[in-house]
DNA sequence: CGTGCAATTGCGAAATTGCGCAACTGCGTC
DNA sequence: GACGCAGTTGCGCAATTTCGCAATTGCACG
C-alpha cells in the first residue's frame, strides 16, 4: 500500500466536504434516485451536479446506472449511511453543548 | 442558527480533510498529549502543526489547555472518535470490496 | 435523419487552502 | 531583566478546488 492509512482517510474526509456532494449523499440514503430528482431538490446547477456527482463517482461512494434517458444514482454500500449518521450524531451534540453553555451564562447573568 | 445543517455537516468533513488533522486526532484518541509529542510523532514543523492544531480548536473538535510550559491538547467528546471509527470502516470495506474485485480478475484470466 | 431533452465533459477565471518563513507571546531559569 | 525553549500568529506565494459557460454525448421520438 503506497498510500498512507491515514491520507486515504484525509481524503475521503475532504470529498465530503462539500455541501453539495453531502445533500446529495443524504438523498441518496432514502433510496436511489434519478439525477432529476437531485437536480429539483438542489439548488445547483446541472454542470455543477454533474461535476460534484463525478467527484462522489470516482471515490465510489456512489454508483450510477443508466435507464433510459435518465441516470440513477445510489449508495455504494451502506457504510457512507453510517457515517453520515456518526457526522450528525457529532453536530447534535456541539449544538446541545453550545446550547446548554449559553442557558448557563444566561441563568448567571438572571441571578446577578 | 442561520446555517443550513448540511453546511456545517459540510464544514466538518472539510476540517477533517487533511492528513496532518487526521494524525493529530487519531493520536488524541489514546488520551490527551502535548504538542511535543505530537511534534515527534508527525512529519510537520512547528508552525504547520500549530495552524491545523488551530483549525481543530477553532471548530471545538479538540481543546487545548497549558501546563506550564508545554501546551496539552485533548479530545472534546467521544463522538469524534466515533466518526473517525466510521471512517476506518468504510475504508475497510472499500479496500476489501477492491481486493475481491482483483481476487476475480485474477481467477478469470486465470482459467483463461 | 433531425430535433429535443438529460446528463456529462472541458476549460479558463475566481475563490480557498496549505506552506514556509519571520516575528511574536508565554513561561521558566539564571 | 535577559536568555532560551515551546508554541503560536501573520503574511505572501503556490497549489488546489470550485464555478460558470460552452460544447458534447446518449437516448427517445416524430
Amino acid at each position: 500500500m503506497s498510500v498512507p492509512l491515514y491520507e486515504a482517510k484525509a481524503e475521503l474526509f475532504r470529498l465530503l466536504g462539500h455541501p453539495v456532494r453531502i445533500r446529495v449523499l443524504e438523498l441518496l440514503q432514502d433510496g436511489p434516485k434519478p439525477v432529476r430528482d437531485l437536480l429539483a431538490a438542489i439548488e445547483v446547477e446541472p454542470a455543477g451536479l454533474s461535476q460534484h456527482l463525478a467527484v462522489l463517482r470516482r471515490s465510489e461512494l456512489v454508483t450510477a446506472r443508466r435507464d433510459g434517458s435518465t441516470v440513477v444514482y445510489a449508495l455504494s454500500g451502506g457504510d457512507v449511511a453510517e457515517l453520515l449518521r456518526a457526522a450528525r450524531h457529532l453536530l447534535h451534540a456541539k449544538l446541545a453543548g453550545r446550547h446548554a453553555l449559553l442557558d448557563e451564562l444566561e441563568a448567571e447573568a438572571g441571578s446577578r
